[in-house]
DNA sequence: CTGAAAGCGCTTACAG
DNA sequence: CTGAAAGCGCTTACAG
């Protein structure tokens, strides 16, 4: 069954195919198609069943009305979250998205932008990795549509949106200090990104500012790969060696999922024994413990905001040159605050 | 800055553009050109940093490659975990996908796959819903490669990937059976679905078996729409109003949640007081509580097995006509106990 | 061994 | 008011 094409419709209408075209975008003023004629043509379309070829338009237009979008890992509820409310509003304006996951793997992040790029997407919706930078200099200095999401290039002038890691942390530590805790221990993962080391100075920030000295041995970093079981293990010895802790802050859920499996395992109680705050993405922890403190990531708006920036990269097009400034756009995390902690 | 084309590199080469496509395409010895020459033109290519564009491939040679991906729900674990494992396995292929939720409106899920047609991707992976039914025949009856997931169409002979729901609640009802469980009461959701029915025939059948009555107050049934609030607000006083409940099974992880946050609201004990069987997507009640037992859908195994059907459906090319039967794959889901339920 | 030509399905000036 | 022509960037017979 071959595909209808608006050469079968100007055929089976005896008009030529630029009519058709015309009248099926709308374009009968601008042409000065009698509505008669505009009305039968798009008769005969809908008969025949008529779906555009959005290849051939893309081709010929030079917009696919595709966004890409790398994330970390599409199956992580922060990522999946991001990609539902992005699907939604680019649908409101036409668009379809291809998603891509990177794994923090830098050379598979390079590649995925190549590809999307071939694939002449209009415009970028990027969660980075360190290794992209080079890349998304490329991409910038091109003018493609670009916007970074969660994390950013510090000196990079490209479009982001990001929560205030360093307020957010200061905030969620601040909450604790008042509270009298004392020995906070700062469990994190391995990664080299701008939003890690922020949340990092803050929480040292924060001690020193309460006139606590920062112990080196109160932190634990996790390497990125670490499996389950093993993170579990790595932060149930954590804890065991250092006792007469207070609170734990846990600076990514990634970390936070595995750190409450180690407090059940060691039969802990949640504020009783140990406070436990945690960064957190989405709203993953609300079954777990009600005890729990999160520092809360605005996902739809982190979402919605982008889409905003691209939107206006789209409308100033290719000519105009972009505004020198990077469109930053901090958005404070929030602190929930679920229980007595 | 203009994309490098292979006219601007057949210009700098001195040779035919066609030369330049036969070369990149590595049809050096179908089309008997000179290795000196083909290096020579690659060496250019990379030069210039060529990137071929995908839009028109796909226009001439009438592949994308490009998947549709339609999910109920893109930002539930779920759906999110199948998308990870169908990128991985496209990507492997040299495929990306174009991801769509339905959210179960019937409207929209039908634009979807319209949509997607008119992006010409090559193939669909598809979450149906009931609605789509009419859409997904005429897919199907243009040869277009579509691969059905976690539910199907009875009496349409479309390929799909389902777990047995009927064996996997028969299994967790002999379970809690054998445990002596007597008044289980069926927690689910109003979805005209085949796998609810299913699952719901095999509670029934199961207690029937069991010689123990079925009774109608025992089932309750969340409207899908339901708010989170009031999804535990009912199973609450579901809870309530039965007193002398042994267990529940969930029917879904939808409610599941709900009606973990309902008993722990009631403050009962799990399995002291209260049994709990969820049927879980994926692996979300693990920190929850280690005593609830779950009957676990192996998504990866769905995933992969549906691009092995699409897969095999692109092999055999438009041209071949399609086997009469529907490739049916029955998974058995898998009942993992996490506690002595 | 290599190149000229046609064509995928559209849209966009432009000519009448 | 309407149509013929060119062209988006490729690939694919086909001619030499």
């Amino acid at each position: 069954m071959k595909n209808i094409t608006i050469k079968d419709i100007a055929l089976k209408a005896g008009v030529a195919p630029s009519t058709v075209s015309a009248v099926l975008n709308g374009k009968t003023r601008e042409s000065r198609i009698s509505e008669q004629l505009a009305s039968r043509v798009r008769g005969i379309a809908a008969d025949m069943g008529y779906q555009p070829n959005q290849t051939a338009v893309a081709l010929r237009t030079g917009k696919t009305r595709v966004l890409g979008l790398i994330v970390e890992d599409i199956s992580n509820v922060f990522f999946a979250s991001l990609a539902k409310i992005i699907e939604e509003e680019a649908d409101s304006i036409g668009y379809k998205v291809l998603y891509c996951s990177t794994e923090n793997n830098e050379e598979k992040a390079r590649e995925r932008i190549r590809m999307l790029s071939q694939r002449q997407v209009d415009g970028f919706l990027i969660t980075p990795t360190p290794g992209m930078r080079a890349e998304i200099d490329r991409l910038a200095s091109q003018h493609k549509p670009l916007v970074l999401m969660d994390r950013y290039f510090p000196g990079l002038s490209v479009p982001h949106v990001v929560v205030d890691n360093y307020d957010g942390t200061q905030m969620a530590m601040q909450h604790l200090l008042e509270k009298r805790y004392r020995r906070i221990a700062f469990v994190t993962i391995l990664l080299d990104q701008v939003q890690m080391h922020q949340r990092r100075q803050a929480y040292e920030d924060s001690l020193r500012v309460a006139g606590i000295p920062v112990e080196e041995n109160l932190v634990l970093q996790l390497p990125y790969h670490c499996k389950p079981e093993e993170s579990v293990q790595q932060i149930r010895e954590f804890i065991s060696e250092n006792q007469g802790l207070d609170a734990i802050f846990f600076a990514t859920n990634y970390v936070g999922v595995y750190g409450l499996e180690a407090i059940k395992d060691l039969g802990l109680s949640i504020p009783g024994q140990l406070a436990v705050i945690c960064f957190d993405d989405h709203d993953i922890f609300r079954l777990y413990s009600p005890a729990i403190t999160i520092v809360k990531q605005p996902v739809a708006l982190i979402a919605q905001t982008a889409m905003q920036l691209l939107i206006r990269q789209f409308e100033k097009g290719a000519g105009t040159p972009r505004s020198s400034g990077s469109f930053q756009v901090l958005q404070p995390a929030q602190l929930v605050i679920r229980a007595s902690t």
